[in-house]
DNA sequence: TCTTCACATTCGTTCTTGCGAATATGGATC
DNA sequence: GATCCATATTCGCAAGAACGAATGTGAAGA
């Protein structure tokens, strides 16, 4: 992590990172702007501990950033520093909008925030910003 | 690898196969076209079986194709069909030329070649052609 | 046909990754 | 301060990836 200089071990470890799918539904979430933990696990279906997890992995590589809300965490891409790994990052998030499973995923996540009937453990969380990217 | 049809998954699996250091160096020296794989083993001094594993490993995911030539096996770089994984497949290609270790490990392709001294257990082998990518 | 050479594969082990389950942390509320 | 809630972390395990060593394969040459 901290004697990372050669563009090639940035790209290795950049592509470690993005090869896992549920990481690249957690990043195909934050395209818009940063979202709360609670609603990727209300959206993903997956155990809390394992999106935390996977956040953390995101985090500690730096492609992600939190921000402490109350009682809340909210997450937000934020693109590598070098040129052709965001190059990369980039070409890669907008690919996922192609992606079916992907469009059903940003798709759960407005009707949990903005439903009318918004499942009721998510009643009081806060909502994903738009602002960001 | 058969039911793999969104591009979500392509790209995971992309950049799984790119996630390796050894594949990296590899996909590297084939940047001009394709290579001997006894040439592979010579300039990445690696165990020949760990440079056979590698290139099956790329080949399984059609990122790579083998050309037999009597006793040798060619291998050269095949983008893959997917556009968006094809255009982050070239920029990784092309980006390793910033590299040092990469440009060393081309180097020394070109010295294993082309120096006036070539290594004695390479004398007879097959050059890399310079046509392709 | 026997050997040699280039490459591929198999085997058993080690290292890593991802997981569920349980637990810790820390802010908010009573 | 006791409790609740959202999130993070730890633990032990299971699956997978990468490895060295040994072996298999198939073409070329003696």
């Amino acid at each position: 992590m901290y004697a990372m200089q050669d563009s090639a071990s940035i790209l290795e470890e950049l592509f470690q990172a993005l090869g896992d799918r549920t990481r690249l539904r957690l990043l195909n979430l934050m395209v818009h702007g940063e979202v709360c933990v609670c609603f990727f696990v209300e959206v993903l279906k997956e155990p809390q501990p394992k999106i935390s997890r996977h956040l953390a992995y995101l985090r500690r590589r730096g492609l992600v950033a939190p921000r402490k809300d109350a009682k809340w965490v909210h997450y937000r891409i934020t693109p590598p520093a070098n040129e052709t790994a965001r190059r990369i990052f980039q070409t890669t998030i907008a690919a996922l909008s192609d992606d079916r499973a992907m469009q059903n995923d940003r798709l759960r996540l407005q009707r949990a925030c903005c439903s009318p009937r918004v499942p009721e453990q998510l009643q009081r969380a806060p909502r994903p910003s738009v602002t960001g990217v």
